[in-house]
DNA sequence: ATACAAAGGTCAAAGAAAGTCAAATTAATA
DNA sequence: TATTAATTTGACTTTCTTTGACCTTTGTAT
């Protein structure tokens, strides 16, 4: 970063807010007057600073009042989910599924609402099946879900 | 909430009006004026915000005396769980699964995430069993989570 | 019964944001 | 220096909101 560019004092400035509070709003158009630059810079920083893997999520609105949410997730939990994954490549009784379940809720992964419709699709009512495979069942699920979660990883709520 | 527009303030005081009450009466005129705009606009906030699948139900008279009259209502979208329980009382296969779950999205009984989760929990990755009870297992899984959304049925997001 | 006034409803055009994409430019690097 | 990568720019698109002209329904006074 020799050179600072218009995108990097931008960077700047939008991270700066940032750190204060864990979400600000912005209005792109206005943000843009006030760098002297067309809107969709805003864009290409938030497309390539503020992204996901970088620990930040962006929310928007188009239309009068229209705006754009940039949030800060805590941290983006890579490592907790590989294992989980981990976890779940061996057969899961319930007990562990549900230990495992409030462990992502805990860790913000999930929501409530998310958590509860894990826990019933991995319920005994939901895998009962007449040979006794509902553990390997419960951890391909759990396995699937978990992989769901690290392709978009970030935070909830 | 937070206002940005007009339409989300006329909103915002709708709501705080609501919260106390079961129903309200409104006159579009006076809101209108109330808020200065047009009384179209009324109806704008009415058709986007307060739509069934929110949970409202909205009533009028036009004429002398008319009024708009805004309810709660309780039984949102539980006829349509109910039906989706039924047809989950039958093997499902993936396209009928993700039907249903494209449809719950849409009536914003599930968030996108939870659409996600539920898609991979149902799969086929998920489900593959060495004898043949894929379509079972998924309509009971579906089931059960079609139960836990109506034990705290309200729309999300 | 008729006419008029007082509601509320509809719809489409205009306006206000934000998003996309790719061409042009500039900076980094082998 | 030649290539590659990153940035800048702007035309075009999509989405949501605001506005206003015109329509329908209902109550009331003649």
């Amino acid at each position: 970063m020799s050179t600072r560019s218009i995108s990097d004092i931008i960077e700047e400035f939008i991270m700066s807010s940032l750190d204060e509070e864990d979400f600000i709003e912005l209005s792109r158009n206005d943000l843009a007057k006030f760098f002297s630059c067309v809107p969709s810079q805003i864009n290409y920083v938030l497309n390539t600073r503020f992204t996901v893997n970088r620990g930040f999520m962006v929310e928007s609105q188009r239309g009068g009042g229209g705006y754009i949410k940039l949030m800060r997730v805590q941290d983006n939990n890579n490592n907790f989910l590989k294992n989980a994954l981990k976890i779940c490549s061996e057969p899961l009784n319930i007990l562990q599924a549900n230990q495992l379940i409030l462990n992502m809720k805990e860790k913000k992964l999930i929501t409530d609402r998310e958590a509860n419709i894990i826990k019933v699709a991995t319920s005994a009512k939901a895998l009962n099946s007449p040979i006794n495979i509902d553990n390997i069942l419960r951890a391909n699920i759990m396995r699937q879900i978990i992989l769901e979660l690290i392709k978009n990883n970030k935070e909830v709520k």
